[in-house]
DNA sequence: CGGACAGTTGACTATCCTCAAGTATGGTGG
DNA sequence: CCACCATACTTGAGGATAGTCAACTGTCCG
């Protein structure tokens, strides 16, 4: 989808595109200091990599935000997870990519190559044993989706969502929702008409306000009232 | 549930209880010889572990089987993996389980000490990489019930279900399922009564025969094409 | 101003759930 | 060995939640 800048031929080569920042800025593990990451740009929409791909790099998320989904021949899809700034999306069992990741709106990234931290992991104990705690860390997030999946009713899973998301940004309370309807609708295992739809109730039990359809104010006592059954 | 012989004082000393077995048939990882495991028994539907207590152990199924699972308040519960002979299970983020470990029937295992096998990981890069690479592949099972969970209908659910399971037992196209239809139901965010039903109509359809309830013979090619959409 | 697209709302439908009754199955005790 | 009970499983009828289809509104662009 969109413009495709061949993102696969140019991070390799990194010293001419973008100056390399700081170690501080670009390095992956604090004690990793040659595993320096190569600055790269997607634009809204545009596609990381796909299902079936090479999983050849791997990404930390600078700036905007990227989506994984999984997709079935007839287009229903399941989004898997959401990488914001500073997450590390792109890992695999396996050779290749077995999601899509695409940018939600134009990200900043920092693209590291697979070959290069595999190769550090068996070299430095202490990088494989922060890679093992971070795959761990998503397992558990992605038991706590399939609860929700399962589980929970469409009030239910749209208030943890929200919750959830504003989490990631700070816990304000207050946010700009950086993903359409069809992707939370994606994310909850619902379609966009009963997610809006249950959006209108929070905000009839004021547990929620819209201003606009992305910015959001949480009620967040409501909230977790309604998803803590 | 059932009787409780206080599974987290006996391991510790793994000495009297049961003779150790060679190193190849109790050990964890081929390059460890230190890390020996101990036997271990539990009867059907007894507790290996429960949410919030610490985690202190991990697992191998040897005999039988066993299941995670996470439970809201209310009883609803979502099963998030069976662990057959061979699995590991038990590792989780954080020093506390977030879920809930029973043996399905009368099953065998071998315990290891948590911590012993994090030391392992900090010396080893080598034992470090392999338990990313289990977690990885953990992950990735998750994510596909994901997909399942979120996107996809009764019938499709309990197909992909056989088919996984027929998979796990050798791939034969028969076998005894070792969980009741409660369990398959809190695995597949469904109820009872529909994977009765479900199990009915595949057999109607000539997916599957069934010999006693629990004994299943796959027609796998119908049943692939109930899940291939 | 107008077009494209995201989001909302409504009416109707379908799938799956709930409640209920009935049928196997397996273990225990006489 | 059989009767009995508890439990697992199946089946049916009706209902609720979320999905589908469709129309409409708002918003961001040019």
């Amino acid at each position: 989808m969109g413009t495709k800048p061949t993102p696969r031929s140019i991070p390799v080569a990194p010293g001419s595109r973008t100056p390399r920042r700081s170690i501080h800025e670009c390095g992956l593990f604090a004690d990793c200091p040659d595993l320096v990451g190569t600055p790269f740009s997607y634009a809204r929409e545009e596609e990381v990599y796909g299902e079936g791909e090479d999983a050849e790099f791997v990404y930390r998320v600078v700036e905007g935000a990227v989506r994984s989904h999984k997709i079935l021949s007839d287009g229903r899809r399941q989004i898997t997870g959401f990488h914001l700034a500073g997450n590390l999306f792109g890992f695999e069992q396996g050779d290749t990519h077995w999601h899509t990741a695409e940018a939600l709106s134009d990200t900043r990234v920092l693209i590291f190559q697979r070959r290069q931290i595999e190769r550090a992991a068996t070299r430095s104990a202490e990088v494989a044993c922060q890679l093992w705690g971070m795959a761990t860390t998503s397992l558990r997030d992605a038991q706590n989706l399939m609860l929700l999946l399962g589980r929970r009713s469409a009030q239910e899973r749209v208030a943890a969502f929200l919750i959830e998301v504003d989490g990631r940004f700070g816990g304000t309370g207050a946010f700009a929702l950086p993903m359409t309807r069809r992707d939370i609708a994606d994310y909850l295992g619902l379609t966009i008409e009963t997610v809006s739809r249950t959006f209108s109730q929070l905000e009839e039990n004021g547990a929620l306000r819209r201003s606009g359809s992305r910015q959001i104010t949480l009620h967040r006592g409501r909230l977790r009232h309604v998803v803590e059954n």
